[in-house]
DNA sequence: TTAGGGTTAG
């Protein structure tokens, strides 16, 4: 009966499986032996219950019943973790006389359960060194750590293990495998075990589902989904939350509108993780009044309910809202994570409000969040667009560990500032420091030495991309090199740049080029940029100007005249300009 | 023993 309960996983079983401890020593005078004092542990663990927990384990000391068996310990091991003391489950462990599998098995478990990953593995080494042989638990939890790690050479280690000792890999290992070399970016990999097994089950397609989205291919993800539901197995709500970021990682509002239909209908939209999902899918499609109220019907909002709320204001120009949900997460007496103030430090950034940059710096010391390097990046950035580069460069000096994302951060924050020389020095520092750097510092970098008229040390560190650090140059690279040469009059060789976009690309890039064609009178150039940019965008009225005129101010009246009889023609108006003045409304 | 969510640099 006590097992029956314990195995219901409720805390009301919890209680009931007391209950009918209680009615049993009372009613027939029975005490509870181990098998009642496990059964009792696992219901206490089920249902998080710490106090009832160590009851049992303060009961099996009185009765005497400390030698324990192994069965008893591991269950009183599990128990601990369960309800969060790493500590008391160690310390059993520790007091055991002998150790059987399925202890080291719950102690790994539980270090991989609070994120604690390396010393799982620091567990299983220590296990080999005293002649335990792992099974098949031991192995998935510590894939699991293998992929939260990026570990992939002792990921496959585990792989080879498995076919070494010829162990016929199941559903659930394949599955722990399929993970840990998705998160080891080997999505490849992982397919091919996928392609393998016959029979999948719900899980395994979520974790390659989630394998793709993780590996930036949404599309191959929603493929796996519609072979799934072919394969007439049944969503969950794990896919379902998935399916949600295939949708705003595609950008495709109407899937996400289909899934939002199909969670109505099969009314799981009161699940607080389906709910904060669509709030977050609506939120990144910019559709804030979608997220708000969705936000709205959550009846018990968590964190992460009211973080994805701040986000969605933040990242849409709702800054000040994004502040006012802030302020109320402590009525609700929840904590701000790291995350969170991430997300409130967009919000700053966007306001460019120095007072509140300081005011959130103050929050995140006394949150004692202030040696995370994500928080520090964010922060410096924070302080570099509310103005203060001082603050920012005094920041990054202190980071003890700086990451390639700080040092992308401070250069970028030096060009913001038209420092162009010091991002330049940044830059040379980094890769003296043994930093690698990626496209976002060539964006920065090039984007600070464009603005700055650094033409020649632009061009070197241009071409230094594919030749010294092989990153290939994407399209916002060549834009930075058009715009440094036509800046600097430099047309023909911003011309011959523009060769290497795409055409559906080019626009942007010569538009910027026919400005300056007109800065520097040059019609030459400015005529074949001219008519390339009408071939591709013939609607736009201000190409037809602006070639009018670059024709007429080199004298070339009749030419002038025939572009503009040629916007005429096709009943191009002028754009009126406007400027917009947002309000200060927060202090 | 296997799955999911809010996040830093342009």
């Amino acid at each position: 009966m006590v097992t029956g309960y314990a195995a219901a996983e409720a805390s009301e079983c919890c209680y009931e499986a007391f209950e009918v401890v209680k009615l049993m020593q009372n009613e027939d005078g029975l005490d509870p032996n181990r098998v009642t004092l496990v059964s009792l542990l696992q219901a206490a663990a089920n249902a998080g219950s710490y106090k009832e927990g160590r009851a049992v384990h303060g009961y099996a000391v009185r009765r005497g019943i400390d030698s324990f068996d192994e069965i008893l310990e591991t269950s009183l091991m599990d128990m601990y973790s369960k309800c969060g003391d790493l500590e008391m489950s160690r310390s059993v462990f520790g007091r055991m006389s002998k150790r059987c599998i399925g202890s080291w098995n719950a102690l790994i478990a539980a270090h991989v359960q609070v994120g604690q990953p390396l010393t799982a593995f620091e567990l299983f080494q220590r296990m080999l060194q005293e002649d335990i042989l792992p099974d098949m638990i031991t192995l998935a939890n510590l894939l699991s750590s293998c992929g939260d790690l990026k570990f992939l050479r002792q990921g496959k280690s585990i792989h080879g293990y498995l076919i070494r000792r010829q162990v016929q890999l199941d559903l659930v290992a394949t599955t722990a495998l399929i993970e840990m070399y998705s998160k080891c970016s080997r999505t490849n990999q992982g397919r091919m075990l996928f392609d393998e097994i016959q029979a999948k089950d719900v899980i395994m397609f979520n974790v390659m589902v989630s394998g793709y989205l993780q590996a930036g291919l949404p599309d191959k993800a929603l493929e796996t989904v519609c072979r799934m539901i072919e394969a007439g197995i049944k969503p969950n709500p794990a896919t379902i939350l998935n399916l949600l970021s295939v949708s705003a990682d595609l950008g495709e509002i109407r899937i996400g509108k289909e899934v939002h239909g199909y969670i109505v209908k099969q009314g799981i939209g009161s699940n607080v993780d389906i709910a904060n999902q669509l709030l977050s899918m609506y939120g990144k499609f910019g559709r804030i009044e979608m997220a708000r109220q969705i936000f709205n019907r959550i009846t018990r909002k968590d964190l992460v309910s009211w973080t994805s709320m701040i986000t969605s204001y933040a990242q849409h120009a709702h800054a000040s809202d994004a502040l006012m949900v802030f302020r109320l997460i402590h009525e609700e007496r929840l904590q701000p994570d790291l995350v969170t103030l991430v997300s409130l430090l967009q919000a700053v950034s966007s306001l460019g409000c120095l007072t509140l940059a300081k005011e959130v710096h103050g929050h995140i010391y006394r949150n004692r969040l202030e040696k995370e390097i994500l928080i520090l990046n964010s922060l410096l950035t924070t302080y570099a667009k509310c103005g203060s580069l001082g603050m920012a460069e005094c920041l990054f000096k202190s980071i003890v560990k700086k990451s390639q994302i700080s040092w992308n951060a401070m250069i970028s924050a030096f060009g913001m500032h038209g420092k162009c020389l010091e991002a330049i020095d940044l830059f040379n520092q980094m890769l003296k420091e043994g930093f690698q750097p990626d496209d976002i510092t060539f964006t920065s970098i090039l984007s600070a030495c464009s603005h700055g008229g650094y033409v020649e040390e632009g061009w070197s560190i241009f071409k230094s991309m594919s030749e010294k650090h092989s990153v290939t140059p994407n399209t916002e690279h060549y834009s930075c090199a058009i715009d440094l040469f036509s800046r600097s009059g430099r047309l023909e060789e911003a011309y011959g740049l523009v060769q290497h976009l795409p055409p559906r690309e080019r626009t942007s890039a010569l538009d910027a080029l026919l400005s300056s064609c007109r800065v520097y009178r040059n019609v030459e150039v400015g005529e074949i940029v001219g008519r390339e940019l009408l071939d591709l965008d013939p609607d736009n009225s201000g190409t037809y100007i602006l070639l009018a005129n670059i024709y007429s101010e080199a004298g070339k009246w009749d030419a002038a005249a025939r572009i503009r009889e040629i916007a005429q023609a096709n009943s191009l108006a002028r754009q009126p300009g406007y400027s917009m003045i947002e309000s200060a409304s927060v202090q």
